[in-house]
RNA sequence: GGGGAAUUAGCUCAUUUGGCUAGAGCGCUACGCUGGCAGCGUAGAGGUAACGAGUUCGACUCUCGUAUUCUCCA
């Protein structure tokens, strides 16, 4: 059996039960403060576990597209050293919302897995939840009953709380699980080891494919446990374990989910799959890897350097560090798995085909730019390790020692090895594999370890130091399930407060207020979150911003009110919101300007709508020229003045994309859509923000910037309505001063250019004339040397104030001299410039060389108490300058008498 | 969000206690030589040392701020 048809047969024996087959959610999480990535198949869902939501389908099936990077049975430094762990994976899961419980879905996974599946039954294991006195929890004997009725009751094992009682985190809903586990060791060991005696207990070959969890509770953040009104099941099978049991393989990487990947990468870089090997688990971490990172970017998430698209980039590079180590290939490679990886998804995750060539161009310009920043690391490490080679050497000739004697040990100090790792980003186990190699034969190099830890313990506690966000548990006051959004319409209503709660982040209080209707729209789709005020009796309070938890609408305010129990009047700051709307609007008209004069390639990659600007990103590989954004600009303006009434349909997402709606990869959307149309043949897009009502409220639209954010994305900063007013008055405004300066020219540009060239010519006549009078300066001085003794002949010596007007042409007259006074010379100039005195000495190397004299040095001991500064240089050359300039014959003749 | 670092010629990078006319390689221009894979020689152009303040007699160098980029941690 395939694993395409392993996944097929998941979904329709699910669909054979009356659930209803949903695609995979973005694997990239947005509006969830606690999450980076979807790390479980039920976070699509969470909102109707928590009662946030009410759910449309009451069951559901999928396969979710899951990322996992840390955690405590997944590390990503573990991820392809053994043959089961992943970075990216599916989970298939099947979904219960409080419908069916334990009994059909005990059943029903018994069913799928030896009946469609024909997994030998001798091989299956169960786990239940045997009670945890200290909760007050009782053995679970539901499911103890059902599964009697399937399977030997000896092969019922009791799990612990720790394996069979499931939490969603520190809060929330929480319920004990049942987890099927199945031996696939050969039939010999099975003889000799009870299987039941290794589940649970990390044996490769004996593992957990099925977690059902009912859930049942709340946890609260007293640690209490709450009862749930509906109860719910949440499953999740990890789909490549699923596949390597099916297809009876010993390795997760054996199976048709990465053989074609693998393959891919033999041929790229002729090297042959060893499993067991260093190279082997190159192949792996590759071929796991390239997965993680190209489904992500489909999803939207660029590689950056904080937060979800940081995770991405560390997978990313090490990745190239694999192949670039143990492959030997030190070009990029991971590009081009891209197409393999998508053919192979096309039917199951289209979005990674539909973006191929973006998702390759992103990932190549990673590659490139870290095995540069490589390069630049094991730079500093070659120069650190030439020295200590250095030193030694040295060290060997001092004491008449040869190089072949035993080896020296030099440890590299950590903090050393910490700062090449965390600024130039050269992780520890390269340097480590580098300094095994043995860059020199005869030195033994180590790395000081513990050093190293100590210093990344330090950052990281600094790093948690900053982070701490305290957030206490809310407090209900009155009852109510599910905020009603009414700012699309209405800007300000009567409403109360539904719960609070308490948040402290460095050292700084403040509140989150959930109201049980609110026209206040929280950040989403770019769209930042309204301001204003909750005014109530004789109170007011000013709303700072307004964001979304998951599906929940929360007001930040500073203070909470006297009466938390009062009617409040909720007012939404109107300036800004229009402000806002206008900006909000006009990026859609934008977007499909951008489409048009561009090309149908241009897709959203990010947007950020405020009341002063938009700023909207999207995929496009060249500069937009100068051309193209009149062209855009000229289209919107355009469709401004049409004055188009901008129509908002809800309607099904089917619906919708076959209307021509942009369906926005990486977007959450409901199976109810709100579909924004500003004119059905210009602009139809998926949307849930704000809008104008018709295109006229823009007046104006005005690109201020162009620029690149990443490989293939560019960034338009624009402006519209009053935005744009002020801003065509500022630039006008710069104008009209430049203007008036120049005194009122006609054509300003070539009144610049005169102004610039004349200005040049002037500098040039100037420089020609100042070298000039150098010259003369220099004849006059040629004249006035005076002879001293110097060893069996004579030396020049010159001496004198000289009036010049900058320090760096005392400097240039020594030069000059120095050209036509021969061997054996000595020069001294001084001057007084803006009051301050400046000193050049210039010696013959015979002076240096054969009288041991030194300008520095005579600048030191002599010259600087005398102008009271300081100075230095060359032997040969050195200035001083100073602040009491009334001496400076006295410098001359200091000079002259140590001749 | 917190730390570390970088920014010097078109490109890649040097420049040690603050004082060297800020250099090299590649590229570019001109001329000359040359049947060769990055051919050779000579000469030359090219710099606001990211930006802005400050300290100093003097700042590429030290301090502070801003911007951009890299990097680690959360």
């Amino acid at each position: 059996m395939t694993s395409a048809e392993i996944r097929q047969q998941f979904l329709d024996f699910f669909k054979s039960k009356q659930h209803q087959i949903v695609p995979s959610a973005p694997i990239v999480v947005k509006n969830d403060p606690t999450l980076l990535f979807t790390n479980a198949g039920m976070n699509q869902f969470k909102d109707y576990f928590l009662g946030n939501k009410e759910p449309q389908y009451k069951r559901i099936a999928d396969t979710q597209k899951c990322l996992r990077v840390s955690g405590k049975h997944n590390d990503l430094e573990e991820v392809g050293v053994d043959t089961y762990h992943h970075t990216m994976f599916e989970m298939l899961g099947n979904w219960s919302f409080g419908d069916y419980f334990k009994k059909e879905a005990i059943a029903w996974s018994w069913e799928l897995l030896t009946e469609v599946y024909k997994l030998d039954r001798d091989k299956l294991y169960v786990t239940i939840f045997e009670g945890d006195d200290k909760e007050g929890l009782p053995r679970d004997e539901e499911s103890f009953n059902e599964w009697k009725k399937v399977i030997a009751a000896d092969r019922i094992l009791l799990g612990n709380k720790k394996d069979n009682f499931w939490e969603m985190g520190d809060t929330g809903p929480c319920g004990p699980c049942t987890e099927i586990h199945v031996d696939c060791r050969s039939d010999e060991e099975r003889n000799k080891v009870d299987g039941k005696t290794l589940v649970n207990n990390d044996h490769p070959q004996v593992i957990e494919i099925w977690n059902n969890v009912f859930i049942q509770f709340n946890r609260l953040k007293d640690g209490s446990l709450q009862p749930l009104p509906a109860r719910h099941v949440d499953t999740g099978m990890g789909f490549e374990r699923l596949v390597r049991v099916i297809q009876n393989k010993t390795s997760n990487y054996d199976t048709d989910v990465f053989t074609g990947t693998i393959d891919a990468i033999k041929t790229i870089t002729n090297q042959v799959y060893q499993p067991l090997t260093k190279e082997g688990i190159a192949f792996r971490v590759i071929a796991d890897h390239i997965r993680a990172i190209s489904f992500t970017i489909a999803d939207g998430q660029l590689p950056s350097n904080t937060g979800a698209g940081y995770v991405i980039r560390r997978i990313l590079r090490r990745a190239v560090r694999y192949y670039s180590s143990y492959l030997y290939y030190k070009q990029p490679l991971l590009h081009q798995l891209v197409p393999v990886i998508a053919k192979q998804f096309e039917n199951v995750f289209p979005e990674l085909i539909a973006q191929k060539d973006f998702v390759s161009r992103v990932i190549r310009e990673e590659e490139e730019t870290f095995l540069n920043t490589l390069d630049k690391g094991l730079k500093k490490l070659n120069d650190r390790l030439r020295y200590e080679i250095d030193k030694i050497l040295e060290w060997r000739k001092a004491n008449s020692i040869h190089t072949d004697t035993p080896n020296s040990k030099v440890i590299i100090d950590g903090k050393f090895v910490f700062e090449l790792f965390d600024t130039y980003g050269f992780p520890l186990d390269l340097t480590r594999l580098i300094l095994s190699e043995k860059p020199y034969s005869h030195v033994d190099f180590g790395i000081d370890e513990a050093g190293f830890e100590a210093e990344m313990q330090q950052q990281k506690s600094r790093s948690k130091a900053a982070a701490v966000v305290d957030t206490e548990d809310w407090v209900n006051v009155h009852e109510h399930s599910i905020t009603e959004f009414v700012g699309y319409d209405s800007l300000e209503i009567k409403s109360k407060i539904v719960k609070y709660r308490k948040v402290k982040a460095k050292g700084k209080e403040g509140y989150q207020i959930v109201l049980s209707a609110t026209p206040f729209y929280a950040e989403s789709g770019g769209q930042v979150g309204d301001t204003g005020q909750l005014i109530m009796n004789n109170e007011q309070l000013t709303i700072i911003d307004t964001k979304k938890e998951n599906n929940l609408i929360i007001h930040f305010t500073e203070s909470l009110p006297d009466d938390v129990t009062a009617e409040v009047f909720a007012k939404v700051d109107i300036s800004k919101r229009k402000q806002t709307e206008i900006h909000h609007s006009a990026t859609h008209l934008l977007h499909a300007a951008l489409r048009k004069v561009l090309g149908t390639h241009v897709a959203q990659k990010g947007s950020l709508v405020n009341d002063e600007q938009l700023r909207f990103d999207f995929s496009h590989f060249a500069k937009v020229t100068d051309e193209e954004m009149a062209a855009i600009e000229k289209i919107v303006n355009e469709k401004i003045r049409e004055n188009i009434r901008v129509v908002i349909k809800e309607m099904n997402k089917d619906e919708a994309v076959k209307l021509g709606a942009m369906a926005l990869f990486g977007e959450k959307y409901g199976d109810i859509v709100r579909v924004v149309i500003i004119d059905p043949n210009y602009s139809i897009e998926l949307c849930g923000g704000t809008h104008v009502g018709s295109t006229g409220e823009l007046g104006f639209f005005k690109i201020k910037h162009e620029s690149a954010v990443a490989a293939g994305v560019r960034r338009i900063e624009a402006v519209s309505g009053i935005a744009a007013e002020t801003f065509i008055i500022e630039q006008l405004n710069t104008i009209h001063t430049i203007r008036e300066s120049l005194k009122n020219p006609k054509e300003i540009d070539k009144a610049i250019d005169s102004l610039i060239t004349e200005n040049n010519e002037l500098k040039r006549k100037l420089e020609s004339v100042e070298a000039k009078q150098l010259i003369i300066l220099k004849e006059s001085l040629l004249g006035e040397h005076v002879p001293f003794p110097f060893a069996n002949t004579q030396g020049k010596f010159i001496g004198k104030v000289v009036d010049v007007s900058n320090a760096d042409h005392l400097k240039k007259l020594c030069f000059d001299l120095k050209n036509d006074l021969g061997n054996d010379y000595a020069v001294v100039l001084a001057a007084n410039i803006n009051g301050k005195a400046n000193v050049a000495i210039m010696l013959s190397d015979s002076l240096v060389n054969e009288k041991g004299l030194e300008a520095p040095k005579i600048i030191k001991e002599y010259i600087t108490t005398i102008i009271k500064g300081g100075g230095g240089g060359q032997k040969t050359l050195a200035t001083a300058g100073g602040q009491d300039a009334n001496n400076l014959q006295q410098v001359i003749d200091a000079v002259k008498s140590l001749l």
